[in-house]
DNA sequence: TTGTATGCGTTATCAG
DNA sequence: CTGATAACGCATACAA
């Protein structure tokens, strides 16, 4: 332990290799600027003192912090994790650091974080979901930090953007159920502002394709497969009569489908059921569960590139970004 | 957007308000050691420009970041997310913002991701998982940096230590289910130091009962109900005698009690199962399993407070502390 | 209560 | 290739 020690800095590693610090910040930042035995006096003595240089002091001279925040509504659950994690690995290839925070789906957190995240000067900001409170996107194209904002298509970002339709998946949803030959639907659904985007395009389509959209049972979050138990059996006693149901995320489909065996409703004969997210526990499921993939992990890859681009002085290739989704079947429906 | 423009600073936040910077800063700061006056005059250009202060800078010269870095093996799956939200939580009541980052249950990966919190000088860094490579323990030594080492008990802690101890895990499941008159039981783990310890102590302490501990299933990383399935399967090829199984996760639980029920072993007549973590699926499953229950919160708070403690000078009340756990019963055993 | 000088640790720039 | 100097944006110490 160092505690109560003087922070250690670059001049006294200049000072025990017997250097000027600008050698040492030459031998750690472009070793190649550094004739071989400088380079390795000043690394001996890096390797035995542990020196790490304070990116607080580098990141306020160059003005970047080599840092990227994320900014998701919720840790839980392995909704995102794919497209943190593809996140993550392209920045660290570009040479970036990723931090994450969490807003657990609260306004005033959210706010709170943001103010925190800008502080810090990352050189990109990632928003899971867009950003909604104006004071919020005041402050974001304020700080002039490039911005891009995933998961969600909208009419209006705040800069970048890459996702996909939450209304389209709510008609093609219905469009598929449709076809397979359902006359009467349902939906059990987390109550957030994309979950409730989906409910609306489904009701909408329905209506159109004139066939029945009983009313949704909404889920308290975080949607587990308790809240999927609780949601089917809210929605078949408010309408038993529906064939299909979509729920808002595999955990609550395959709590539906839990639910549903302790009744002795045969899944998909009786009811079928659809999730969404194409988590591993939809295809893990008996029966295994039909879905809405979206693919994580090339958002957070695009994101990564659009951040970049940007931090480097580029125009991003494309402003915004769907890259759309698909349904997987299985045994469910 | 602000890009291309220099960055707006205090300076010119001061020239607007036609103050001084430093009356800025206290004014953002102290506002209470400010003139009303002034301060009005200050706030209302802070609100029109929407400026935050820079915290390299701020960080620079406090020498604190007011920051605090959290090293994670995996964001996937339920399983730290209880002690995350309540670090984050505490963290946040005391004017600290949490970094995540995750590891990747990967050493290089660790390594490099060590290095680049410790560039950020925070103060202090929370380890999920003690820090077994002796580079990394000796980078955090010489950091100064406050460490926390959280979810293990071990014997020598880099610093701080807040945890449980999974051999003691280990050997209550194997008396439990003794007690319940099982006398051939099995593990299917991850792989996993921690979880290895588990399945050490498991089959020392069935030995010493003497009843039979058959080989474990491992499974591979991440813990997903699938592999549960395929572990409880490949557990059952080898030794079908069992009559109780300990999942070292409870999504690995759930996936044993599908498989079980696809092969119509009943549950907890023909198999017991116990799962670990009570996370909301536990209880949620049909039939509800039992587990061994983690008091995440505690830990987070814990060792929220040990940081901040000594972030702020002083000696943390206690170094080294063991939060136990519990078996909770429901009916898979 | 307000302002001025100074330095935090690092790197861009320019001189040698 | 190496070193001296200054500056990044802010807050501590001190002066007015």
């Amino acid at each position: 332990m160092n505690t109560g020690a003087k922070p250690f800095t670059m001049h006294d590693v200049a000072r025990l290799a017997g250097v000027s610090p600008m050698t040492v910040s030459r031998a750690l930042n472009t070793p190649e600027r550094v004739s071989p035995e400088m380079l390795a006096r000043v690394r001996e003595v890096v390797r035995r003192t542990n020196f790490v240089p304070n990116a607080m002091a580098s990141g306020l001279r160059r003005a970047r912090a080599r840092l990227v925040a994320a900014l998701l509504p919720t840790l839980v659950g392995p909704v995102f994790q794919e497209m943190v994690e593809a996140l993550d690995r392209a920045l660290h290839e570009r040479g970036y650091q990723l931090m994450i925070g969490q807003s657990g789906y609260d306004a005033t957190r959210e706010e709170a974080l943001l103010r925190g995240i800008i502080q810090r000067r990352p050189d990109g900001i990632i928003l899971v979901g867009a950003m909604r409170s104006e004071e919020g996107r005041r402050a974001l194209r304020a700080s002039g930090i490039p911005v891009v904002e995933a998961w969600e298509l909208t009419a209006t970002p705040v800069d970048m953007l890459v996702g996909f339709s939450h209304a389209a998946i709510g008609a093609s949803v219905v469009d598929y159920l449709h076809a397979r030959g359902h006359r009467c639907i349902g939906m059990v659904s987390a109550g957030d502002q994309r979950a409730l985007t989906r409910v609306n395009a489904f009701a909408e389509r329905a209506q159109a394709l004139g066939i029945t959209a009983v009313a949704p049972a909404f889920t308290p979050a975080p949607s587990t497969m308790g809240a999927g138990r609780a949601g089917l059996a809210e929605l078949l006693a408010r309408s038993p009569q529906v064939t299909a149901v979509f729920c808002s995320s595999d955990m609550l489909a395959l709590g539906a489908s839990i639910e549903a065996r302790e009744r002795r409703l045969a899944v998909p004969k009786k009811l079928a059921i659809i999730g969404m997210g194409d988590q591993s526990v939809a295809a893990d499921a008996a029966p295994p569960l039909t879905t809405v993939r979206i693919d994580g992990t090339r958002i957070g890859r695009i994101a990564a590139e659009m951040v970049v681009a940007r931090a480097d002085g580029q125009a991003p290739g494309q402003a915004v970004v769907d890259i759309g989704f698909s349904i997987v079947e299985r045994a469910s429906t």
